[in-house]
DNA sequence: TTTATTTAGGATAAATTTGTCCGAAATAAG
DNA sequence: CTTATTTCGGACAAATTTATCCTAAATAAA
């Protein structure tokens, strides 16, 4: 579904956006180390998501990782989908046309288009905050 | 969504279905042109598919794959997936946590639940019957 | 200013997926 | 039986994704 980038990503942000509710900045060992992600790995999939500006990146001692507090409620999953997976997902057709097109579908096109929106709309409508609360107060968790 | 075997293999099962309700085998050859993937590739596919019990193969002159008529209206878009993707797509956690478990949920679980079931449901109910018709009557396209 | 720490970024490597090549095996037809 | 045709199956190659390594740049603190 989603790539390994996306996935590191998805559970990495949502680690910083916990830290970040406390005004704390975190480095990437730690988040490499509470997401279960290779930590070099990590460092390019950050790098790539703080030039999208979803999250901020400091060097240097005391540096790290952060989400400025008033996004993190604007933010949503989809974003962060969109950064590192681009839309594909969201815009390709199920059995891999070119283009995915109701006036030439493909056979699968009326029962894909279905679930491939309803995966969009719940990415749309699912925020970094909701997700960082669940993890927060240990109702999910980022590794087994 | 879907690996790109998996894409071909799902196109080149509903081509072999068209034909099959005409009492007709066909080449590989035809099928990867029908289809728009590497011969040699859709041959590897083709040959997984044949041992799965979803195909039949026949070497040869006048030799070809061909689906027992019987089969179209019983196998499901999902036997399709399921033999060639395998069952990550239908129980894998969204996050990648090497179990996804409601006891000990990722941060998405319960949102990504809904789409993967859904999805599943979708292929669980699509019969290759009812893709091979919209494709034979025009409506449908395997190319563009 | 020096040092220690942390991210940035480029080069490289490993793993996986996608794709190719070619001889072997089966088989239909002359 | 011989030949032509078609799939089978193993080895190999290319492309992409995943992952590592190392040096540079920034920066906080002594
Ligand atoms: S054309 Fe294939 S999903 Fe739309
Ligand atoms: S645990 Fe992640 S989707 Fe179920």
């Amino acid at each position: 579904m989603f790539s390994k980038a996306c996935e590191y990503g998805i559970k990495a942000t949502i680690y910083i956006a916990v830290k970040s509710m406390r005004q704390e900045r975190v480095s990437l060992k730690e988040i490499a180390e509470e997401v279960d992600s290779p930590v070099a790995f990590t460092a390019k999939i950050l790098q790539s998501l703080a030039k999208s500006g979803i999250i901020d990146s400091h060097k240097g001692p005391t540096g790290g990782f952060q989400i400025d507090e008033s996004k993190i409620d604007t933010i949503k999953l989809h974003d962060i989908v969109h950064a590192i997976d681009g839309d594909k997902i969201f815009v390709g057709c199920g059995l891999g046309l070119e283009q995915c097109d109701a006036s030439q579908p493909c056979p699968v096109h009326d029962k894909f288009v279905g679930i491939r929106d309803n995966l969009k709309i719940m990415l749309e409508n699912t925020s970094l905050y909701e997700l960082a609360t669940g993890l927060e107060i240990g109702l999910t968790h980022l590794k087994r």
